[in-house]
DNA sequence: GTCTATAATGAGATAGAC
DNA sequence: GTCTATCTCATTATAGAC
């Protein structure tokens, strides 16, 4: 069964399928696979714990519906802004900035604007890409998001290429690290700066973000 | 109560207590706090499960105890290696370089040469770091490991002494999201790279991590 | 310290009425 | 689609013998 995401207009009281998947994927966000019990999520969505399964059949598929619901407008979305921005150069490399924030600000932008769900999901992406304690069992949407860090590597290629394949790979990992992290807006920078940064001000730290990495891929990945 | 680390002797049959530990690293690494029973964790260890109970108490308190059994090494040798680089400099900052090295090696060395616990020790410590999900009973722990953090931070003040507070503090998260993303040595770097770099390499990806974010640090956090 | 046995509750999943 | 009731097994934790 498919489920669209919930309907635009705010006022429509959603579904009770779509009520489950929103209670789904903020605990799930919250709590991890394990630590989010159908109880909690019937509970939360306020449905009986039978009308999770009448409509997912088990937790496992459940949890799968909650990424799939989301994974595929958010993959296209960054898919076609990295697009847009080559064909914006006329054959040309994209710059390096340029092609940084097509990769990420999609997903950032969702996180921040898009919503409680998109923010919620934004949590669990960063967390099951994290974690391979996930990878079984999300493989074919893994798979789905790999094709964007393909995107993404080949972009970086033109831009650089002359780099080291292996430098590359590691400067994409040192990247997509600490975006998984900006993602799941975990306390960690707000302790360790003393309130100095909010790690829910996906904005600003985004916009650090870029020219701080984009040094370090310069650095490292024009050849002497 | 409190349980050294595994004897020094490798032909010394582990007690109980440190079989339940070491099976407890292993599981809650593996599959997280909610994910690893306390059922698993006794068939693992060999015991029955109402050993665990008298052992430890509660299931909380096993994953503190766990957590409590390394912590304070790690800390200490961290501390140490940082204080070491900056009197053998005599007054001079430390090199960005070498700082990094003392931030980060401990650790990594630890995971690739302590033995299989503490190999399963810094993958959990990633995990608890990376997700608030922890943070309410981990919080006395957090708090020993900020020192560390604060110290590094301290030594970066030094050798930029002019930087923006904000970008400094941006800058250590970055780096810290990819020390995590490292330690948990989830498949995420294999498979983008299509088997190019392993994640359990770490000490190729540590040599490579501190050119890289030592290019960053030093073009964001000097002014112009 | 170690074990068997068991309590008390929570878990995922199903049956069948409406 | 929705609900109540229930099944079966796993869960944490405890009691009490040795």
């Amino acid at each position: 069964m498919v489920v669209k995401a919930a309907s635009v207009n705010p006022d429509a009281s959603p579904s009770s399928s779509e009520r489950i998947l929103n209670a789904s994927e903020m605990l799930f966000a919250e709590r991890g696979y394990a630590g989010a019990s159908m109880r909690d999520i019937a509970r939360s969505a306020e449905a009986p714990v039978s009308l999770i399964t009448h409509h997912f059949g088990t937790k496992e598929e459940l949890f799968r519906q909650v990424i799939d619901r989301r994974i595929h407008e958010q993959v296209a979305t960054t898919l076609d802004d990295i697009a847009k921005a080559q064909d914006a150069s006329n054959g040309a490399p994209v710059s390096l900035e340029t092609l940084m924030r097509c990769y990420m600000e999609p997903m950032v932008h969702k996180s921040m604007h898009g919503g409680p769900g998109w923010k919620n999901y934004a949590k669990l992406m960063g967390l099951a890409m994290f974690n391979s304690q996930y990878d079984d069992f999300l493989k074919p949407m893994i798979d789905v998001y790999d094709r964007v860090q393909d995107a993404f590597v080949a972009a970086c290629r033109k831009i650089f290429p002359d780099a080291d394949e292996r430098r590359l790979q590691l400067a994409v990992f040192f990247l997509n690290s600490s975006i998984l992290s900006v993602l799941v807006e975990s306390g960690m920078l707000d302790r360790q700066s003393g309130g100095l940064c909010k790690s829910n001000d996906l904005q600003m730290i985004v916009d650090e973000m870029i020219p701080f990495y984009a040094a370090a891929f310069r650095q490292r990945l024009t050849p002497a």
